[in-house]
DNA sequence: ATTAATATTTAGGCAAAACTAAATATTAAT
DNA sequence: ATTAATATTTAGTTTTGCCTAAATATTAAT
């Protein structure tokens, strides 16, 4: 499989997840950056692969075949990724973009001696799933900042926004995967929250809240 | 730079230290299993771009951009070799293919951090040097097991043959780098050689010393 | 139900990097 | 010094993945 054919495969399954009744062929241009013509002839070939299925002007869906392709590209980038933050500190806002180069090296065995090399992630630095060599993916019951009670302890696990703005808001205020936060207090007014963030004391906007996801604290 | 014009560099360079005067188009295209014509295409290409001087029918010469540009894509490959040895676990004879794809990965902060990481080796696991950023290259006095004197101790530091069965067969006897060797007598009829590799003793023929690289053991 | 707006596909080209076959240079051999 | 052999280059194609512009289908609006 070529890179580009990988790319494809590879929106088509995250867009997938947001229309599960079929992915439009500007949708693809619009997350590719390319031209719908593009799309239309790269479209004829991966479903001549049998990589998914394509009626004219009906969208896409992948088969059972495309859909284990691109979750083993998505493997790839997001075990790269956990490489990248935890092995060579990088930071979390830096990774998106290697990734998307390392994730079409093509070696089973590389990646899954990776994957033991880094013990087995089951989440990548933004706290999304990263699926196992079967594509099977691990679900969390995990919940916005915004959706949170007060007093009740969260773990961060992610984030909503990818932006490198806001990835840096969360570095320079030390919100990371894994940091531990409470809600101390809200406003009625505009929902700015006061939360306990680890030791220290933290305000934050409704804005921050939506973008940052959690679970449950469990002792 | 395009991934095939930096192979194009890379095995340029590769035989410019076997033939310093002048590298012909017939042996790049034999290097990357190509037809002399793509190769005159590529070599145009590459001297517009200044990498190299290029006169018809003459052979070609690296310039100093070139030469540091093929010298950076070495050093990837060599640090991505040391990555899936020493990291990863993989048996020197399965890396090369790998590192073929990982050298192309375009970061520079990416590289750094790795060296960092794998604590800045001057050499791969065949033994050959790693150029540092700037191209600057390590020597060592560095000979064939072959031409080894008695009764003195040498360590392996690596391979002239790097061809996969050769490697298995290093592999078999676990002659590996930084194995210690002594040779114990040689035989005049065939110049075949007992040694002493780490704590055993071990004959090998001389068509297998004659493709080991060792330097003098200094205690 | 027809028209307007939007989405998608078709048709025809372009650039990169490969190829084959033919033409031209260089080198070696008599 | 010619000729033969070998090496290199040129010319013309192919494939992949992109493009623009034009044509066609679908959807929304009156």
């Amino acid at each position: 499989m070529t890179t580009s054919e990988e790319n494809y495969l590879k929106v088509i399954y995250h867009l997938s997840l947001v229309s599960p009744t079929g992915v439009y062929t500007n949708a693809i241009a619009g997350m590719l950056d390319t031209k719908a013509s593009s799309v239309t002839e790269m479209i004829k070939k991966l479903s001549d692969k049998e990589l998914l299925n394509y009626q004219k002007y009906q969208g896409v869906n992948l088969t059972e075949k495309g859909l284990l392709s691109a979750k083993i590209i998505v493997r790839k980038h997001r075990l790269w990724e956990v490489f990248l933050v935890e092995k060579l500190n990088f930071s979390w806002d830096e990774v998106h973009e290697i990734a998307e180069e390392l994730e079409h090296i093509k070696s089973e065995k590389l990646i899954n001696k990776l994957d033991k090399f880094l013990d087995f992630p089951a989440f990548d630095p933004h706290g999304d799933p990263i699926p196992d060599e079967n594509g099977n993916i691990k679900k969390v019951e995990k919940l916005l900042l915004s959706e949170a009670k007060l007093n009740i302890d969260y773990q961060c696990i992610g984030v909503k926004d990818t932006s490198v703005a806001f990835l840096q808001y969360l570095d320079k205020q030390q919100i990371s995967l894994g940091s531990k936060i409470k809600i101390i207090s809200k406003e009625d007014f505009d929902a700015s929250q006061t939360i306990q963030l680890n030791e220290k004391m933290l305000i934050i906007s409704n804005k921050i809240a939506e973008n940052i996801f959690i679970k449950l604290l469990l002792k």
